[in-house]
DNA sequence: GCCCGCCTACAACTTTTGATGGATGCGGGT
DNA sequence: ACCCGCATCCATCAAAAGTTGTAGGCGGGC
């Protein structure tokens, strides 16, 4: 018997597995309403499958709690079960060694069936976030380095060089500089198409 | 006894509020996964209270079918069911005539009781919408004109006040003097922050 | 008819942003 | 130890963006 534990926030949700994997014969031993409750839950019980919600309000967001689950001894398989096929948290949920990657939207009989494939050790994922995976390999995600990424949310949240310059405390050529490189490593010349495109390639939500 | 339809394009969260319900004592006599699947089936068949997400993929959005469900004879009670606080169409679904407004990360009882107060004719909002109603009201959202809403659209995208001007076949003066009255009616004084406004209070997607 | 909001447009001026080029320091690899 | 890449930082100058004020034509409401 397929042991399963689920991972979710919201309540709504959890009932919502539980009652379509129980309908098909799987066992929901446990549930999680955050991502430290799993990690705390798992090292207590044994547990085949672990479908993990990705956004997660407080606390451990569902790609550190993805980690730290597979990090146990003998660990479960992690099938991550989100809302969103945009994310930008795909790739690094697949990196954290996720075995799979489901919509929410998904028919209740592929989700059932992901269960049992994850619990045969296979990898599965939905035929969308499969696409996006390969598009997002043939032309990268630009990464961008951490004080870039800050400096850029800010401008997202309407911010000018000056008051960003003052938030991080550093000078405004400083920022500029930081942002000229943004310009270069999403392909723009300006503020507004750095937010857009950045938003477009699930860098900024 | 009560008689409730759930509408949701999410399998999941329809089989998670069946089971919440229904626990309850609750009937859940229909379930529909698009706005126009609701319309249908609820005029053929009394229903007490309707739970209604409002994002739903396809077809008509979760307002509309408030809309056309409210407007048969004898109409059920509409609950929204949604999944953010932030949404501004929480406005047109209270002026569409929804009874309520709840978020899916709600306790199960909550949930319940809802349901229950709607059925009574009671009106029911989750606190933190009742409180993002009330703000909004106090600072109502301003309505830009048609031409203001258009320049401020290509600017979220990345667009300059010369591709703008070229694009509507303007002059460049003239997309700045638009520029103005949106800065102005959203109380901001550059593009970055009117985008990020517009976006907070909905009128950008 | 008259007022008002919208769209259009221009000029002149200030501020912010972006371009360019260069400097520092840290960590990884050989 | 040395070099290289990268993130970080800074200054100067050119180019957008934003400010202010003004104005004609057009449509709807009173």
């Amino acid at each position: 018997m397929t042991r399963v534990m689920v991972t979710d926030d919201h309540p709504v949700v959890r009932a919502g597995l539980r009652a379509l994997l129980e309908a098909s014969g799987l066992e929901v031993v446990a549930e999680a309403s955050s991502g430290a409750e799993a990690v705390a839950l798992i090292s207590r019980m044994p547990v085949d499958v672990v479908l993990m919600d990705l956004q997660m309000g407080e606390g451990i967001d569902g790609v550190e709690a993805t980690r730290l689950v597979l990090d146990r001894p003998s660990p479960p398989a992690v099938l991550i079960l989100t809302t969103y096929d945009t994310d930008a948290d795909i790739l690094r949920a697949v990196e954290a060694g996720a075995a799979g990657y489901l919509l929410k939207d998904a028919p209740p009989e592929s989700l059932v069936d992901a269960v049992h494939r994850a619990a045969r050790g296979e990898t599965v994922l939905a035929p969308l976030v499969a696409q996006r995976l390969v598009t997002r390999m043939r032309s990268p995600a630009p990464s961008l380095s951490g004080r870039e990424l800050e400096v850029l949310s800010q401008v997202a949240e309407g911010a000018s060089n000056r008051q960003i310059a003052k938030r991080l405390v550093v000078s405004e050529a400083t920022v500029k500089s930081h942002l000229v490189h943004v310009f270069t490593k999403l392909g723009v010349d300006s503020r507004t198409a750095a937010v857009a495109a950045a938003r477009e390639s699930g860098l900024l939500r």
